[in-house]
DNA sequence: CTCATTGCAAACGATTTGCATACCG
DNA sequence: CGGTATGCAAATCGTTTGCAATGAG
C-alpha cells in the first residue's frame, strides 16, 4: 500500500504495536492515522469523523473511534479531557511535552512548552515521593482575538 | 432552619446567585452543600449520591447532580475532569489556587500549592496575550505507595 | 482459509430533562 | 396561592460492543 506515515518514529511504534498485538494492516486504518498525523490538531473523534467522511467514502464512526483508541494505546497519540464531556486526541511528539493554553469562548488551543515548568513539576513530585509519568498543564481563559472582541463591546 | 454552611464566602457566593435567580431555599439543598463543602473531596455525583443517601433519607440522584452543578455555576465548586469519563467536582477555596498529583493506580488525589508555577503561567499568559481565568496542573503517576508495591514485586 | 477489520445498530454509562408532586415564602 | 425544588423515569450524549459481512496475509 501506498500510504506512509511520515513521522518514522510513530511508524515504528505502530509496527511494533501491531505485531504485538497480532493486528493486520488496513487502508481505511492508514489513511485515518496518516490524515490524523498531518494534520495534528486536537480533534475529538466526532470532529475527526466528519473532516474524513468525505475523504474516505463509506467510512464509519466506530471505525474512526477505533483507529483513535489504538493510537493512544501504542502512545502515538493521547486522549485529553478539556472543559466539556468529551475526549479529544492529539498526536504526541516524543521530542518535548507542551501543554496548553484553551480559550474558553472560541475553544482555540494554543500549545507551548516550557523547561521551567517541567523543573518545578519534578521538584514538587520528590517532595511528595511521587512518580511522575505524565502531567497536564492547561492555561483557560481568553485568547487575544476573544478578549479584544470582550472590551469593544 | 439550622443547616449554616460554614464558610461566610461560599455563603454569601449562594445567597447572591440565588437572589440573582431568584432561587428558593431549601433544606435538602443546604444539607448536601453542607455535607459537600465539610468533606472537601473530590466527588463524582455518583459517590456525594452514595455518601449522602443514608444521610438524608429519600433523597435523588438529580437533587444532588443539579445541586453540585448549582455550587459549580455560583462558583463553590469547580467541575474536574481527571482521567475516566466523569466528573469530579471540589469545593473552590477562593484563598489559594491548588493543583493536583494523581495516582494512576489506586485514584489518590494529592493537593498542592506552588507561587512559583502560578508565576511562570501568568508569564507565558502574557506572551501569548492571553487573559486568564482559571488553570489547572496535574500530574499523573504514581503515589509513594503504589511505587513501592510496584517495586517489591 | 483464517482471522482481523469494518459498518451498523444496539448497549452502555454518565449526564440531563419532563413531569407530577412536595415544599417554600 | 405562585413558583421553585424534588424524585422518578425516560431522554440524551459520548463512548463501546456484538455481529454479520468484508478484507488482508
Amino acid at each position: 500500500m501506498n500510504f506512509k506515515i511520515k513521522n518514522r518514529y510513530d511508524y515504528n511504534c505502530l509496527k511494533n504495536f501491531s505485531k504485538k498485538r497480532g493486528l493486520k494492516s488496513s487502508q481505511k486504518r492508514m489513511l485515518i492515522i496518516d490524515y490524523f498525523l498531518k494534520q495534528d490538531k486536537h480533534y475529538s473523534v466526532d470532529e475527526l469523523y466528519n473532516h474524513i467522511k468525505n475523504k474516505i467514502p463509506g467510512i464509519g464512526y466506530s471505525t474512526v473511534y477505533r483507529t483513535l483508541k489504538l493510537l493512544a494505546e501504542c502512545g502515538i497519540a493521547s486522549e485529553r479531557h478539556f472543559e466539556k464531556g468529551f475526549t479529544r486526541f492529539e498526536p504526541i511528539h516524543k521530542e518535548e511535552h507542551h501543554d496548553h493554553l484553551i480559550c474558553t469562548k472560541c475553544s482555540a488551543i494554543i500549545e507551548f512548552t516550557n523547561q521551567e515548568i517541567e523543573k518545578i513539576q519534578r521538584k514538587i513530585a520528590r517532595n511528595f515521593r511521587f512518580f511522575v509519568s505524565d502531567h497536564k498543564l492547561e492555561i483557560y481563559g481568553l485568547c487575544s482575538r476573544c478578549a479584544k472582541k470582550e472590551k469593544n463591546q
